[in-house]
DNA sequence: CTGTTAGCGCCTTCAC
DNA sequence: GTGAAGGCGCTAACAG
């Protein structure tokens, strides 16, 4: 009905009483008196009040809004991170701004104005890099927590997996099933993960008394073009892995199809591998044996973690790894003298 | 180096002039004498200063903050009308905050508090629905614009693609290979893209002289599950489809795995269309024939009719179509004599 | 050209 | 239990 927004002042007004009361109404209920707080909450109701969440931020030095800053909203992966992130941001009365930076560093640093802006209380990092140029990390940094990609700095708290352990098992699962000659398909060089991943399948190799033939580490950049591409340096090879190790699943389908299209059979004559199992790995044919991890629960705590950071100042030096899960589908085979 | 952040008052104080002149320089220059605006900006520089968005949104009664409203951040159908959305934003100097619904009404009603908190400024309508109760519609509606699935209000402008023309031509794509019996399999039942693409799926049958066999229409509800599901309700069918027109690409990739489960050999024995074009409909096997909505385009021009509504007050009675695009891969055949 | 001043809407002491 | 008043940080008149 209002054609402006109520102000507090226009329900003091009408209820009769002071904005004061009208604000203590709304936030120390126990404050005030039964009646009287009867009245604003009336008074509010037909006025149709909401307080300006401007007025009030300026006042309180807090938004309740967390950034995250995600690189590839495309990404499926990152879809369940933020649904736990938000569930929780929401339950404790906060709400999520989601970044996207298509991967590209000067896009996160924009992202920076936001929190010195006061525009929101903490930030979420997906990205695996700080959202500073190099060498320029504020001297008293904003609450923040690093999320899946793990940013190496000081205090910096962590949510995420044991990458390097769950390639490993991801790695003895195909050992497991014959195979010695296993191709490992790389992310982009300097991330942590394709390091990490890397680790974990060399751990295994090592294990098994399989020596790494570097030949067989394939680069990629975590997409299906990529994977393509891996799959297609079997060319050059004179001795061609019997199975795929891909340091994520969009690799692995890309891995899939190009085997696929030379007329290579998944798993009979090469078995794939892929890791984090998104949407469409089952969907692949064969559906895609990969390593789940806990996307929801790892955006759930994240937000506690903050959270707690933001409101009590908890020491922040929290390091927290939720374990895996090998999913294992039709495209790493059975046990067997593979070859 | 400064434990608190600065305000306008250090920067005048360190600049030598008043607060109003450190306001000036920095967003009417031209006011300004270069002399004081470059002390101005030296302090500014070297006290860190970024001025408080939220006294600025205050004062300005403006936040240049723009809420859209996605149904599921998982979808990938979205990830790219988001990039759309804010490129432009950004380039007009405004944030984009992405609001995930999950698809529950009760979940978009939370967020027309940020609208009434004054959070935001204006709002994007991915998800075919008024985030209002039935009902309830404010009396002045704040700036908004309905992407996609269209909203029918009366002054509410709408960005998307002639779903009608588009769902005839896909299916014409189908009739033009020879297929009499085609199957379609519908989105949820309220949805008025499950509505308008059927309608132009009948009107290409009508126009082909095929009558429409209402045994031929499969409820589903755009996941891959209804699918497979709609492809296994083959079973009780004496004279089944030869083709399956899907509402949209998650649901073909669904029917293709079921009909591929069976035996069925896709394009041969059956074929199978989609819908949006989504990142995977070319990983299938085979890769599947779809409709493409240009996505970028479609969230570039929304942001940019909701900008101008905001800044200038347009009329917002605006319904703009952007043409779409056949994209033929595997999963239908060739011009054949198909039954 | 520059400084002074009046709010934007709200929360919270501080008196009563 | 309630009201008056100050101030969060900023911008835009209005004077000079």
């Amino acid at each position: 009905m209002q054609s402006k927004t109520a102000t507090i002042e226009d329900v003091a007004r009408l209820a009769g009483v002071s904005i004061a009361t009208v604000s203590r109404a709304l936030h120390h209920p126990a404050k005030v008196a039964e009646a009287t707080r009867k009245k604003v909450l009336a008074a509010i109701d037909s006025t149709g009040f909401t307080a300006n969440a401007m007025a009030q931020s300026l006042r309180l030095k807090s938004t309740r809004m967390i950034l995250v800053i995600v690189p590839d909203i495309g990404n499926t992966f990152f879809a369940s991170i933020l649904r736990g992130l938000e569930a929780v941001a929401q339950q404790r009365g906060y709400g999520l701004l989601i970044g996207n930076s298509e991967n590209d560093p000067a896009i996160e640093e924009t992202y920076v104005s936001y929190l010195r802006s006061g525009k929101v209380d903490g930030l979420v990092l997906l990205s695996g890099r700080l959202p500073w140029p190099a060498g320029s990390i504020p001297a008293n940094p904003p609450p923040m927590i690093s999320v899946c990609e793990e940013i190496e700095m000081p205090g910096l708290p962590f949510i995420g997996i044991d990458n390097q352990a769950a390639a490993r098992l991801a790695t003895e699962h195909l050992i497991a099933a014959g195979h010695r000659r296993i191709a490992y398909v790389a992310g982009p060089a300097r991330n942590i993960l394709t390091r990490q991943r890397q680790d974990g399948y060399a751990a295994a190799l090592a294990a098994a008394g399989i020596p790494l033939d570097p030949g067989l580490l394939l680069p990629g950049d975590f997409s299906i073009e990529s994977g393509v591409r891996a799959a297609a340096s079997m060319d050059g090879m004179e001795e061609p892995p019997t199975a795929f190790f891909c340091a994520n699943d969009e690799m692995a389908i890309g891995v899939i199809m190009e085997l696929t299209r030379r007329g290579l059979k998944v798993p009979e004559d090469v078995a794939v591998m892929g890791f984090d199992d998104i949407q469409f790995s089952s969907c692949t044919t064969p559906p895609l044996t990969t390593v789940r991890q806990p996307r929801r629960e790892i955006g759930e705590e994240a937000m506690d973690v903050l959270l707690d950071l933001i409101e009590t100042g908890t020491p922040p030096s929290l390091h927290r790894l939720l374990p895996v899960e090998l999913v294992v589908r039709g495209s790493t085979g059975m046990p067997a003298s593979a070859r």
